[in-house]
DNA sequence: ATTGAGACCTGTCGGC
DNA sequence: TGCCGACAGGTCTCAA
């Protein structure tokens, strides 16, 4: 996308999880796209006007490349909700069957100011994130580590699957609290570290296997393995499930604590 | 400050 | 085979 003109969009259902804004496919419309990037799980498409298109996948989105002029032209899928004409001849369509997923246009400038994305925690992956930065966000905090791992503030794009995994690598308990990750001072405790590092493993290997959303029937270490043997050489523990503010957690009794 | 429940909406899967 | 309920990768808001 980077280089080429946004030459029409066209918006087949403009609501996802919130309504589009009025001037949605007027602020994309003739101009030309400056960069793509992320943060956290938002997709951010940034144009020569100075606006920046705001995408989420939600829990069923996504996004295909195919060759045409002219939005008219893709395979007509009845989730198809946005199709954008691009001037190097290609549509990228955006896909969401469960319409949980978002789109917006904001002024880049304003793109730290907004509700969400301005309040992020730091990039897994980086270099800012590590046992010091988690233990900091985590102390004095009377939530359990799975729920801090979950929020987005503390740090960004984890979801259910790999709070799962991480916290399996740390051999952490998703139900400890996250205040006994760090000293009455903030600093990191060794379980911090570990977690820490686990986080940065888990989203590599899963980058580096293809991340693919056909996430069943991959080799997770416990997520949706409920009853099967952990996965740890010499461990032999069961794999539970509990249920922790309406979503699944998967962990070990055993080598978890 | 923190938790839990419910909402958004559709598809898939397991059980009967 | 067909129907029906349970459940799903993510936010967001409201009540307690």
């Amino acid at each position: 996308m980077v280089q080429a003109r946004i030459e029409s969009v066209l918006v087949r259902r403009p609501t996802l999880r919130t309504a589009f804004p009025p001037d949605f496919a007027a602020r994309l419309e003739g101009r030309t796209v400056t960069a793509v990037a992320r943060r956290a799980k938002y997709l951010l498409v940034s144009v020569a006007s100075g606006d920046t298109l705001v995408m989420h996948l939600g829990m069923s989105g996504s996004v295909r490349i195919e060759p045409g002029a002219d939005a008219g032209d893709s395979e007509a899928d009845p989730h198809d909700h946005v199709v954008f004409a691009l001037s190097n001849r290609r549509l990228v369509i955006f896909n969401d069957p469960r319409r949980f997923g978002l789109m917006d246009v904001v002024a880049t400038v304003d793109l730290g100011n907004h509700p969400t994305i301005g309040g992020l925690g730091p990039e897994p992956l980086s270099a800012e994130f590590d046992g010091y930065a988690l233990a900091r966000a985590c102390a004095g905090r009377k939530i359990t580590l799975k729920a801090a791992l979950m929020d987005q503030r503390i740090v960004a794009g984890l979801g259910n699957i790999y709070v799962s995994e991480a916290l399996h690598v740390a051999r952490l308990s998703p139900h400890r609290l996250a205040s006994t990750i760090a000293t009455p001072a903030g600093l990191p405790r060794a379980s911090a570290h570990r977690l820490a590092a686990a986080i940065k493993l888990v989203l590599e290997r899963a980058i580096a296997r293809g991340a693919s959303l056909t996430y069943r029937g991959s080799r997770f270490q416990v997520y949706d393995r409920e009853g099967a043997r952990c996965r740890r050489r010499g461990c032999g523990g069961i794999v539970r499930r509990r249920t922790q503010a309406g979503r699944s957690t998967f962990y070990c009794r055993e080598c978890q604590r």
